[in-house]
DNA sequence: TTGCTCCTCACGTCACGTGAGGTGGC
DNA sequence: TTGCTCCTCACGTCACGTGAGGTGGC
């Protein structure tokens, strides 16, 4: 049973401006502990002067108010410190990515663009172990981390082995949207079902594909992107289709960011592809 | 001259959202290479693809559109290099404020609240060297590192000793809003004239308080603070006026936060203070 | 009466995201 | 005709900040 105090005061005592106590009233986040009938005035406990403080905190650490709710009106003590942690993982996670991040711009701003060795290649129809959902933009990682681990952990328990690197596909809602439709898949040489978790058999399609070698890590792929996609564009040699990413080496098998091989391959129209054409194909004959 | 390319294939080239790509052009950060007259296409260069990824890498790092815009229109180098590492600067200070807020958030939810030592004081009014001026919450830190070293350097001018430790007024906008009026002062014995940049000749006025000393880093100072503030609300001794800040070891002195200590004084009602009663004062005889 | 502190709208900020509803060429 | 890609509003999001205009007690 703390003193009473105006809004003003709690925000002297608590620094937590008048227009963020209004509003934490206003999303129902922190109730002043009465009101004045007469002129509607707020009036705060100092028993609240904790609970501002700890919201206080949260803020400076750009927790979501939703999330902060969750903390403070947690059932027990394990609850509440699963959502502190997944916070502050998240924040750990931003910082090594705001670091890479540096890194990456010092390298953009640096290095002048080096036109990528393109190489134009057919790939087959192939059957493969794949996981397909619509994924975030911005947890594109994460999700392949998780879900590679699960398409291995089914090749396993099927005593599959992968015939080729594994890879993805990228709708073009994936790129142009904040989210889109993304494949993870294996090759696998044989059509084997295999029920295990979100893993499905599908046939990954046949393409023409231009292809550019990315070494190092996935916070550059945008240059490779734009290399290969502008080299594409320029001889009007792009087609419809997913774009495709295979993880020649991938961090499933180091930790070492400038030791990843990623190829990222463009979708090509083979009737506009001299290349192939002269490797005596005839692709406006049906096949 | 490159390749014209539509809104979402170069979304895909760039991996810019084709909403954001059109918010680009709205605001005239990115205007398209050409407008299709025919039906109101964005028509892009493949050209553009490096400023659109510059764009990029910068709001990934949660730079603002309007700095991109002066980083992409800097007319030299050395401007340009300017607005980048300035960026650069804020991040690295954000990291640093980040992993102090963390560790700060983690010792208040360990720690349980300890009651503070309060002392009750009478201060002189007191001559001082003073920069007064609006500032805003966030940058409080830096102003007063700015401001603290222009006070001293007005002190070595006019050849004057501090004759206290430095301190700082904070009105109760200052708390209330997200800016508000401060003062740093350095109390000197005389009355003497300063003449250097914003420092003033200031009578730091006299008032009772309550003080209690803050050991520590300043990220910390919000639950001093609380307890102090607490402590004067339950016993209705608040009064009017700003609170003050006496820095009696300030960063000026050591690298080391945890050796920091400040005194937090909030003014008190002399009328309503038993302690400055039994002193023998009679403060409602005017004095 | 002036100042001060509180109040409630209503609207602004920033950088897009989210539909709705429509067009144009294959 | 269906799909696909593009277009333009208009409004939503998130966590407040910024006034405007008004009240109530000293």
């Amino acid at each position: 049973m703390g003193a009473s105090l105006t809004i003003g005061e709690f925000s002297r005592l608590t620094h937590v401006t008048v227009k963020a106590l209004r509003h934490y009233h206003d999303v129902d986040l922190l109730r002043p502990a009465a009101i004045d009938t007469a002129n509607g005035y707020r009036l705060y406990s100092t028993d609240q002067v904790a609970t501002a403080q700890v919201i206080r905190r949260f803020r400076e650490l750009d927790m979501p108010l939703e999330e902060i709710r969750d903390v403070l009106h947690a059932s027990d003590l394990l609850q509440r410190n699963r959502a502190i942690l997944a916070h502050l993982d998240r924040l750990e996670r931003r910082l090594d990515q705001t670091q890479a991040d540096v890194a990456s711009l010092r390298s953009l701003l640096a290095d002048p663009a080096i036109p990528p060795a393109v190489e134009y290649r057919t790939a087959a129809a192939t059957p493969s172990f794949a996981i397909a959902e619509m994924v975030p933009k911005a947890g594109i990682d994460e999700w392949c981390a998780a879900v590679f681990a699960e398409l291995y952990a089914a090749l396993d328990r099927a005593d599959v082995r992968p015939t080729g690197p594994s890879g993805g596909l990228y709708s073009n809602d994936f790129f142009e949207d904040a989210a889109g439709a993304v494949t993870a898949f294996i090759p696998i040489g044989d059509r084997v079902e295999p029920r295990f978790g979100r893993v499905q058999l599908v046939e990954v399609p046949s393409s023409r594909l231009a292809v550019t070698l990315h070494v190092g890590s996935f916070n550059d792929l945008d240059r490779t992107y734009g290399a290969l996609g502008a080299h594409v564009a320029e001889r009007s040699l792009g087609s419809e289709g997913p774009i495709r990413e295979h993880y020649l080496i991938s961090p499933a098998d180091t930790d070492d960011l400038a030791r990843l091989r990623t190829e990222v391959c463009w979708p090509i129209s083979p009737v506009l592809d001299t290349n192939y054409l002269l490797e005596g194909n005839r692709p406006w004959i049906s096949e």
